[in-house]
DNA sequence: AAGTGCGCCAACCGCGTCTCT
DNA sequence: GAGAGACGCGGTTGGCGCACT
């Protein structure tokens, strides 16, 4: 018994999602809705937990998700509503169509929580943070800032399919590399 | 050119709350 | 009303790429 749990919860898949999980899921979730997050992962055959289905797709694949280039003008709302609700992420990206409790929380303590304590160190004048700056910031970590790694979103010129599609058969590599708008322009032509 | 540090983001973890039986 | 399971939220961590030295 012991043993078949141990043997289950090895079976268990952590780390980031290769395309081939995130093509099964939001199949499944377009044949089926969303909801029970654990029969889901299970029955759409992931090796995943329920929690992390849920939480790769709200925050990545949902065909809503916004990403990147965060504006002013959600920056202001999301100082704003921060003064005023704390911490409550997802009420606050529930403020900002298409943004996601994770990405603000991230861009909140990445970025305007940084300039809010080094203004107040230098005399607090402004805790805002210029769109100049977020740009500057983001440029910094590649284009338009957003992830890298197995990030889809990281799509290079030189890794995409399409430019050059040998670069992807015969290796495990073409897994981690595409974009989420593609995935949805391949689903739309799957019919689904 | 190589090494180091920093910034950023995706994903995991723990805990509180909600819903169902 | 109590217990179990699922969900949702906020905090934290791991790892990659870029900038700087």
């Amino acid at each position: 018994m012991a043993e078949e749990s141990s043997q289950q919860e090895a079976e268990v898949r952590k780390g980031p999602w290769t395309m081939e999980e995130d093509l099964i899921l939001v199949n499944y979730i377009a044949n089926h809705g969303e909801g029970v997050w654990n029969n889901l992962a299970r029955s759409a055959g992931l090796k995943r937990t329920g929690k992390s289905c849920r939480l790769r797709w709200l925050n990545y694949l949902r065909p809503d998700v916004r990403r990147g280039n965060i504006t002013p003008e959600e920056q202001l709302l999301i100082i704003e509503l921060h003064s005023r609700w704390g911490n409550r992420w997802s009420k606050i990206a529930r403020q900002l169509p298409g943004r996601t409790d994770n990405e603000i929380k991230n861009y909140w303590r990445t970025r305007i929580q940084k300039k809010v304590k080094t203004s107040e160190d230098i005399d607090c004048s402004s805790p805002m943070i210029t769109d100049h700056d977020a740009s500057t910031t983001r440029a910094r970590s590649g284009g338009d800032g957003i992830a890298r790694q197995t990030n889809p979103h990281d799509m290079h010129p030189n890794t995409n399919p399409e430019a050059d599609p040998h670069s992807y058969s015969n290796t495990g590599e073409f897994e981690n590399f595409w974009s989420v708008e593609d995935f949805w322009s391949m689903q739309s032509l799957n019919g689904d």
